[in-house]
DNA sequence: GTGGTTTTGATAATGATTCTCATTGACGCT
DNA sequence: AGCGTCAATGAGAATCATTATCAAAACCAC
């Protein structure tokens, strides 16, 4: 994979690029063409991708090289990892500001993970209590995460799927 | 979804111990000493607790035993494991059925856990969006999760602690 | 007790992630 | 254009929480 900064060429989210590019910038990381790659992945997925999926999406990416751009691109907000509690491999996903805040409906027995999103007044509410209890225990809030688990539809109906 | 087994009042230890009896032996377990020390090792905190957490609680059980008695009392619905995203422990506290319902406040300078409850109303209409959205996706929900993320007291206030 | 099954615990194996380090790429400077 | 410096890459090794293995011990029913 070259190493070069030279401008995306973009027909997609552009803003999400040039989000990326500038959150990067404001702490001296350079958005290489391998970071654009990994974040075009991302961007190209309606779902949260693991590791290996990630790789097979964009196969000239490194496996090593793609864990520690995904380290960097979440210490800087861009990427969210969603750990994988059975000894699998975790998901990622683009971060807050670049996907509108949603929840996760998290298949137990495939591992399958699908966006949904809640209520707004609902979500409002929410917050809100989060905040009080928050404060009552004099901790910083910073984001809430909500997943749904249970079993999906490819696992309920195993039929009528190959 | 709910939670329509019959359910032990809270801190009411012996009760605990009951219940946990009858689930392993339903499913042809034995209630041996090391699993009744480990249930009594979560009982005992009234946070959720890493296997080096146990085995310190704990000193005569076995690592080896420890995780694989925690694995099948996950299974037996008396464990819950809270997973952790950045290759540390995970932790591990009781199951629903056995604590009440409650959501976390988890440390992401740290990693330590505290449990919260939410209002009760807002818990129901959660509920009431959470099976909504799984309806409209085949998905069959067991289980929700809900957890703030943020710094804790003492990661913010570090001189008031030793 | 006896036989059969479950559980234990020390250790090895697994596997996702992180680290290492030599090499390469990019940018600023003159 | 060449040079110096430092970030980024990629292949492989290392890490380390968790799981699997398996012989020995504990437990249960008869």
């Amino acid at each position: 994979m070259k190493n070069t900064t030279a401008t995306p060429p973009d027909n997609q989210p552009f803003e999400h690029h040039a989000f990326v590019r500038q959150r990067l910038s404001s702490q001296n990381y350079r958005y290489t063409t391998g970071r654009h790659r990994l974040v075009d992945a991302l961007i190209g997925s309606n779902q949260p991708l693991t590791l290996p999926e990630i790789v097979e999406t964009a196969p000239d990416l490194a496996a090593s090289s793609v864990y520690r751009n995904l380290e960097i691109l979440e210490r800087c907000g861009i990427v969210k990892r969603i750990p994988n509690g059975t000894g699998g491999h975790a998901h990622f996903e683009l971060a807050e500001p670049l996907l509108s805040h949603h929840h996760h409906l998290v298949c137990d027995d495939c591992g399958a993970i699908e966006d949904v999103r809640l209520d707004d007044e609902l979500e409002e509410l929410l917050d809100r209590d989060l905040d009080l209890l928050a404060n009552r225990a004099s901790f910083d809030p910073h984001h809430h995460t909500l997943d749904l688990h249970g079993q999906c539809a490819r696992c309920r109906h195993p039929r009528l799927t190959a």
